[in-house]
DNA sequence: GTGATTTGACCGGG
DNA sequence: CCCGGTCAAATCAC
């Protein structure tokens, strides 16, 4: 094999950069007021590339509750010791606080506590993120509430600290600033439901809904010879590749990474105007070939 | 057997 | 003492 860069490093490579230009995106059109759809599309291939992210980096290999024995003398030790938290000082340290009508957010959380709140008809939820048991691990927590007054259900989602599980990635690839990627990472691109047949998710179903519950992780594409790259443009039918992409295909194992479908970016942009995330397998290149309608 | 969630108990700040 | 946040044993699903 020639790749002297996994797979999987390719496509963290990827997905960073793509969550990179989706920021980017993101944040320009928060200067204009009519693009919510627009936003709201942005917020979703954050959350994809995020989710592939953290897929990615894998989960920590157990979890590590219990790892004193039972009824051991360490147990009522660590009774005392416990708390290290700061209280008074975390709920002002909140990161940010958003009201949406799910609680989707693109992270893995793990639930770790549930208590219900005076004054509120609905209990909150304590998260934190999924890769915090990780040495050095994530220390994104967040808490989730529902509002009382909303008939469509809106959760308050209260954010503590900031996502490192990602960020590693990120910067690793800040150096291909240059390349202009929209990397859609469509595979579970719509929220995981809980409706996987996982009965104990159910009383936490009925309260919120739409929580993530577990990210399958997307398997990775085979190495591809070129014409099967055709393939991935799009569902769309009258879609085809520019010659851009035709006189790249020196290049023989061209890879790309999560099937595309373009239908819903096709709402919101001219198709032409969408560049396909393929890069080279071999020589590593990144190959951004127009896409015309 | 492993891993995720539930839930009662514990802890500390106000 | 009350309340919110966290812990960890128990429980459950796969």
């Amino acid at each position: 094999m020639a790749a002297l860069v996994t797979p999987a490093a390719r496509v963290s490579e990827l997905m960073a950069q793509g969550r990179k230009s989706a920021a980017a995106l993101e944040a320009l059109l928060q200067v204009q007021d009519d693009h919510a759809g627009i936003r709201e599309l942005a917020a979703e291939i954050l959350s994809c590339c995020d989710r592939a992210l953290a897929a990615l980096h894998g989960k920590p290999a157990g979890r590590k509750k219990r790892k004193l024995g039972p009824q051991s003398a360490a147990t009522e030790t660590t009774r005392h010791k416990r708390r290290t938290r700061t209280t008074s000082g975390e709920t002002a340290a909140a990161t940010r606080v958003e009201r949406k009508q799910n609680w989707d957010d693109g992270f893995v959380w793990t639930k770790y506590g549930q208590k219900d709140i005076r004054g509120s008809n609905h209990p909150r939820h304590y998260f934190r993120c999924a890769y915090t048991l990780d040495a050095g691990g994530c220390p994104a927590r967040r808490q989730v509430q529902r509002s009382e007054e909303h008939d469509p259900p809106l959760y308050v989602l209260t954010y503590f600290a900031d996502h490192t599980c990602c960020h590693g990635a990120e910067a690793a690839f800040a150096a291909l600033d240059d390349v202009k990627i929209l990397d859609f990472g469509c595979v579970g691109s719509r929220s995981p439901r809980p409706d996987d047949g996982d009965a104990r998710k159910t009383s936490l179903s009925e309260e919120l809904p739409a929580e993530v519950a577990k990210v399958e992780s997307t398997p990775l594409p085979d190495m591809r010879p070129a014409g099967k790259v055709a393939e991935l443009s799009s569902s769309t039918d009258e879609i085809h590749c520019s010659s851009s992409w035709e006189s790249a295909a020196v290049c023989s194992d061209w890879d790309f990474f999560g099937n595309c479908s373009f239908d819903y970016v096709g709402e919101f942009f001219d198709v032409e105007d969408i560049f396909v995330p393929i890069a080279c397998f071999t020589c590593a290149n990144a190959l951004l070939p127009s896409v015309k309608h």
